[in-house]
DNA sequence: GTAGATGCAAAATTTTTGCATGCCG
DNA sequence: CGGCATGCAAAAATTTTGCATCTAC
């Protein structure tokens, strides 16, 4: 998404933000901007902070916390735990059926996102003994990654 | 598993360790026992290190951190992420085939083991296309669960 | 005896909070 | 204007590290 989306997107951005109560300001809408210019990256908020001030503008930390705490609220992001300790996050894409999952490399740490509906996976017979109501489902598939394969392959060589 | 487990499995435990060049010492053993005492529990290290140190006997809190990263270097624990911002820990169970997931219920938080494989789901045809090796996954469901459902009603009521 | 382990306290990291000031609606 | 938002700094919370001492092997 290009610089112009986020201009595009920034009525129905602000109507979102004021139909829970919140205003629109200079700084959500860099935050927004830098997410969205970033969507499959998974940023941590150190990242989003670096990000938000390469434009010669300062912002401070607290602000990016409490922007994505906003964020996630509305619904615009959702935080991934790819388990190095940092919270990450990125951006809802509203016309997918379910969450996709993230493919984990863990020689790299690199993070893609697999585009696929596990929900079906989870809501046959088998689950129904579990005796919980589900509403949704987090999968994380860990391995080695198509560029690390080939670099542990060279070194062999 | 009982304390009697444990002490059975000392051995086996010590040689763990010697055969990784670490020595065993009554910390480990008792960190060793309170994880398997709570087997189920995926504890986070304070509440590890509360357990450890209610048998009147004192331990540091950096000795609980080093030895749940080391417990996990030697794949006697692996952490589990349910997204509250802690540490957690559960013991790996050998005679699984692959590991099991967590369903956190999102109005209490308690998190219930689902014993039951999914690396086969992930394994057909449709990801082979992902080009990376895939060597595990992380399933995470997220729900109500029937304690809190049944709350739910009565309330209603 | 020696290398590794512990405990304590200090440091480092990450995240939250309080409050005066600023700015959107 | 009024109240929500921001920035800063201080505080909190979690985790790591340094070092003297201790202990397993």
């Amino acid at each position: 998404m290009k610089a112009e989306a986020v201009e595009l997107m920034r009525d129905e951005f602000a109507a979102m933000l004021q139909g829970c109560g919140y205003k629109m300001t200079s700084q959500r809408l860099r935050v927004l901007d830098t997410i969205i210019r970033n969507g499959d990256k998974h940023l941590k908020i150190e990242e989003i902070f670096d990000d938000v001030k390469s434009d010669n503008n300062d912002i401070g930390l607290a602000t990016i916390y409490r922007t994505m705490q906003l964020f996630e609220e509305i619904g615009l992001v959702r935080n991934v735990n790819i388990g190095d300790g940092y919270l990450r996050y990125h951006v809802v894409d509203r016309t997918e059926k379910s969450e996709h999952c993230h493919f984990v490399c863990k020689v790299c740490g690199k993070v893609t996102d697999v585009h696929k509906n596990f929900m079906s996976f989870f809501e046959d017979d088998e689950f129904s003994e579990l005796e919980f109501l589900l509403t949704g489902c987090k999968v994380q598939l860990v391995g080695i990654c198509k560029n690390c394969l080939e670099k542990m392959n060279d070194e062999k060589k």
